[in-house]
DNA sequence: TTGTAGGCGTTATCAA
DNA sequence: TTGATAACGCCTACAA
């Protein structure tokens, strides 16, 4: 097989021109039948596959959706980008993957790899992206749909979340009131997270509505990560922080507390309950398995997918859409035993 | 700003030829500093991004690798990703992920997004693609290397992989000598899945090792998923299978297995002992945290890489790479009690 | 039904 | 130091 196979190789194969290789290929006017088998044998024989980049640049690029995201080192953007190919494929697209490795800045040298010239469409998860890039995809009317942020200043982008504040509101609500717990401790997010400052509006006001101070001690930095949450529980163990429940801000973050918490002999739910967010796969066989909030995360690909074709085919969207979250009552809050 | 804005339309804003503002993109050969700036403003004011599909086309692409994989949806797969993401930045190259789904056959009909057209050289994960795809880009001579899979017959590609075998048997010798255990149980993984068939291997040349017999009635299948695992666990606490010792093919069903073994009242390591393969994150927070086989996924990506730029080099590259693990003891074994 | 030829946006070669 | 122009591989009028 020669280095490079390309359309020509083929139609001489075949004994026909390119024009008719072309036609074969994309199934467009009418072709004989003996031509036709004539081309697919010589693309067969040759194992021709036609070059991406000369077909986007005619215009008749692959349909392909792209997301991009800080990283896929968690079970909630696992699940995420999970639930969006499985949308794409539905609907024929492909997808692909570029994660910014918390290196948002990278672009002002290197453009993204995935770009208008290359996807049809774009989904942007929170901050993995400057907004000075959003704009620019803003500026250009390139399909946009951002997930889990809001749109930057200015701009008019569909975006698609969950409804964190009343979901956090439900869970502490539900500590408070049939658990009967009192200290709440909260552990934030990374601090530019949208989602995390939502959560922390939903768990304020469940506070306040039920008449329990606000008490700055008893907020934390989880950062979404183990390790964040393990050195703040320990902390709070070697301080003795007076506290009879935890939101640990995520799942993650409250199977690594309620491990910290086991190990330095705290009893959970007895002595602190702990309480997470998303329902990853893994909660329901912690143990005691773990009380959260359930986000359909499975499902926001649906959405966010049927928006961003919305968009591709010159139809509007919706500008924002809030994703309903439900409280999963397990073992780690106590409820079963009050 | 319009519709689009191509490379022509810098040269005129900017008064100068197409060919200098490539040169100043570019920058390649000596343009007056003069030129340069006003070529830089024009880009800037019309928000001008190159054309990734004509860069390519021209053999100026910019440089990407791919990746695919069959999902992203487990623990043990997002590391390695990151691991090659890192690795692919260290060497200045960006990464590009795509996933099949599970759905191998796909590509029968339409071609691989991510290709030979697109990447400079590809990375691709056990059988998440079929061995005619891998055939086609072997007979092209397009950099391929293939992780945690050996190469299709007939073909010599680079491979990577890591030492199931050995570390399996490290782990059940470690589980007959020191925590005296007789009736060890395998959960396998996936029918086709390479990993798995050595560690089957490793288990059944432990047992032989050290005078055990192979009882079949020992074999499940855990296919390294939660739900799996969980079924013939529960199956085998029906029939009241005589087991002292579970070796659960991965961490993610060794986190499973004990909770449905603790759920059913028995006590882990006391009753059966439970070891796992990975050492996923959150292993160590298991309850009891739990014995583990280390294999360092997080360096995978460095050796792969660093073979597959070799190939786009042209240089050999190491036709098999087999990366050590080691066996981590924490105390879902029992050896602590022992 | 099939072939010819022009153009998509960029870069590289060759002149100027 | 710059500019004109020919590729790169494909698709699509327009002709035949």
């Amino acid at each position: 097989m020669p280095e490079r196979v390309t359309i020509v190789e083929v139609a001489n194969q075949a004994g026909v021109s390119t024009a008719t290789v072309s036609r074969v290929i994309n199934e467009v006017n009418k072709v004989s039948p003996e031509t036709v088998s004539r081309v697919r044998q010589a693309i067969k024989a040759l194992g021709y596959v036609p070059n991406l980049a000369a077909r986007t640049l005619v215009g008749n690029s692959p349909k392909i959706l792209g997301i991009i995201v800080p990283a896929v080192s968690s079970p909630f953007l696992t699940i995420l980008i999970q639930s969006v190919n499985l949308a794409a494929i539905e609907n024929n697209y492909n997808l692909l993957i570029y994660t910014t490795v918390n290196q948002t800045s990278l672009f002002a040298a290197n453009p993204l790899p995935l770009n208008e010239h290359l996807t049809n469409g774009l989904l942007i998860f929170a901050n993995s992206v400057d907004d000075a890039t959003i704009r620019h995809f803003y500026r250009k009317h390139f399909p946009l749909v951002l997930l889990y942020r809001s749109p930057p200043q200015g701009t008019t982008i569909p975006c698609i979340g969950i409804s964190n504040k009343s979901g956090t509101f439900k869970v502490i609500e539900h500590l408070i009131t049939t658990c009967k717990r009192r200290r709440i401790a909260f552990l934030t997010g990374p601090a530019d997270n949208e989602d995390s400052m939502w959560r922390e509006k939903g768990y304020r006001e469940a506070l306040e509505f039920y008449g329990l101070p606000f008490d700055p001690a008893l907020m934390g930095q989880g950062g979404y990560h183990d390790w964040m949450a393990k050195e703040q529980i320990e902390e709070w163990l070697r301080i003795g922080l007076d506290v009879d429940a935890i939101f640990a801000g995520d799942d993650t973050s409250a199977m690594v507390v309620m491990s910290v918490l086991q190990a330095a002999g705290k009893r959970v739910p007895e002595d602190i309950a702990v309480v997470g967010f998303n329902d990853d796969p893994l909660s329901k066989y912690a143990s005691p398995p773990l009380t959260t909030v359930r986000a359909p995360t499975e499902n926001i690909g649906d959405y966010a997918v049927a928006e961003l074709l919305q968009l591709i085919n010159g139809e509007p969207a919706a500008p924002m859409t809030l994703v309903d979250v439900e409280l999963v009552i397990r073992e780690s809050c106590g409820a079963k035993m009050a």
